[in-house]
RNA sequence: GGGUCGGUGCCCGAGUGGCCAAAGGGAACGGGCUGUAAACCCGUCGGCAUUGCCUUCGGAGGUUCAAAUCCUCCUCGGCCCA
């Protein structure tokens, strides 16, 4: 079955909300399209719940549109008071200008930024045409055209408003902000169309608003529901926070181990929300996964799509590797172990440092899998740890538990470890 | 500026002179059960140390044999008034 872009996004449950859907549809079969997706710089890398709008761009550019990646230098600096109750840190322009290098360095493994081509994407900082803005010209020109009314109906700030530490002027203005965005780009790089999450709606409408008025233009909107998980997990959080797309923040294997671990229930909207394979292929997927959900084919196909996307078809091999040495049955051996270096945390100690007393204690500590002696103590106390994937009680590794006389696989329940090297 | 209520462990939140390292809940970690799932049950959850000691309840002082709890000053926040 053949699908228009729109009936596609309709499929995948990509679409929460948009403006006239048959003129929108009408706009993007007849032509190409430029369309902008604000992602906020609040770090040096995007984690996997951006990846869903990266991912949507993507498929925007595929149909020959031009997607324009917004980083936002500007509305970083203000911070958009959707989803939190409180007030957000202030990023200083360092730090911005950091993290918005990191992710244009991370968007270029998903976006065809090549000039050349006709629809090539693009990066755009609005804090190049906001940062010398005066503000008596803001007032008249943005701020004039949108009521308080509106602004103060947007649930984020109702809720802030309900709130006991209130919302300060500053993120209050941030819908301006991000209407203004879209204006400038409508204006000068002929953006007629905004995507983004569902929690976008109110921003994003202020602009098509803000466009009408000020120009008399017309622009779109789209946006997607948000990714929520079935089990009410906070999605793309672990125990250990953000999945972040960065290899050096969240290694590759962990990022295969998120997407394995996740709920029936969201296998299939995931595979079809994360993951370029077609519509059919995804729904063929989904039911041979229904049909024995004990074999997780669902959550395996999964894994291993989004992190070939993500970190390359090697990471998904040796992600599967590691996944085998760390749960499979076969006795662990060296050349097991050495298929976890750089897929795994590890950490490298003297050869003279090995023989303390107590070392399984001094060692928990050192790879930082516990936080303190006593809890290093406590946990191997309760059974929690496994060397060389055999529980141990004592405090004391010999020699002898050093496989090929190097290598200690610490694992702390199903889900942590850590590869010790002793070095000499 | 005036008044008032409040700042407790990762978060929420009890505690209002000793029985407090501090209830309860959540989060987190482990175990059991399973499908490396969910639900559920159990254990742990300040630090050091082989049952004792040390440091915590916004900050600094003070009262007391003894303070998270009382007093003083400072600081930060909510609400009300101006």
């Amino acid at each position: 079955m053949t699908r228009n872009l729109l009936e596609d996004f309709e499929a995948r449950g990509l679409i929460h909300n948009s403006t006239d859907r048959a003129a929108l549809n009408d706009a993007l079969e007849s032509g190409s399209v430029s369309l902008y997706h604000g992602i906020d710089p609040t770090a040096d890398s995007l984690h996997i719940g951006s990846f869903i709008g990266v991912l949507a761009m993507r498929r925007f550019q595929d149909h020959g549109h031009r997607p324009i990646a917004l980083v936002g230098g500007s509305t970083g600096m203000v911070g958009d008071p959707g989803g939190r109750s409180d007030e957000r840190n202030l990023l200083d322009e360092d730090t911005l200008a950091r993290n918005v290098a990191g992710i244009k360095n991370q968007l270029a493994r998903f976006l065809d930024f090549d000039g050349t081509s006709e629809n090539a994407a693009r990066l755009v900082n609005n804090f190049d045409w906001t940062g010398d803005v005066p503000v008596l010209d803001f007032l008249r020109d943005v701020g004039k055209h949108i009521t308080v009314n509106q602004m103060m109906a947007k649930d984020s700030v109702k809720s802030r408003l309900e709130s006991e530490n209130g919302i300060s002027f500053t993120e209050f203005s941030y819908m301006l902000l991000q209407a203004f965005d879209y204006w400038w780009l409508h204006e000068n790089m002929s953006a007629t169309l905004q995507i983004g999450g569902s929690d976008q709606w109110g921003n994003i409408t202020a602009g098509t608003e803000l466009i009408r008025k000020r120009s008399g233009g017309s622009a779109h909107a789209l946006t997607w529901p948000l990714l929520v998980r079935s089990d009410g997990a906070k999605f793309g959080k672990s125990q250990a926070g953000n999945i972040w797309l960065d290899a050096e923040r969240t290694l590759p294997y962990e990022f295969h181990q998120y997407f394995l671990r996740v709920p029936d229930d969201d296998v299939e909207r995931m595979l079809l929300q994360l993951t370029l394979l077609a519509v059919d292929d995804v729904l063929e997927i989904a039911a041979a996964h229904h049909a024995a959900p004990e074999q997780r084919l669902g959550q395996q196909r999964l894994a291993d799509e989004v992190t070939a996307l993500v970190h390359g078809a090697q990471a998904v091999e040796q992600a599967n590797l590691a996944a085998a040495a760390m749960f499979g049955n076969a006795d662990l051996n060296v050349e097991m172990v050495e298929s976890l270096r750089g897929i795994i945390p590890e950490t490298t100690i003297n050869n003279a440092d090995y023989d303390t007393e107590q070392n399984a204690v001094s060692l928990l500590v050192a790879c930082g899998l516990c936080k303190s002696n006593s809890d290093a103590r406590r946990k191997l106390g309760e059974n929690q740890i496994a060397v060389n994937r055999v529980k141990r009680q004592d405090t004391d590794l010999k020699r002898s538990d050093l496989l090929g006389e190097r290598y200690l696989l610490i694992q702390m329940g199903k889900k942590n470890r850590h590869l010790i090297i002793v070095d000499g």
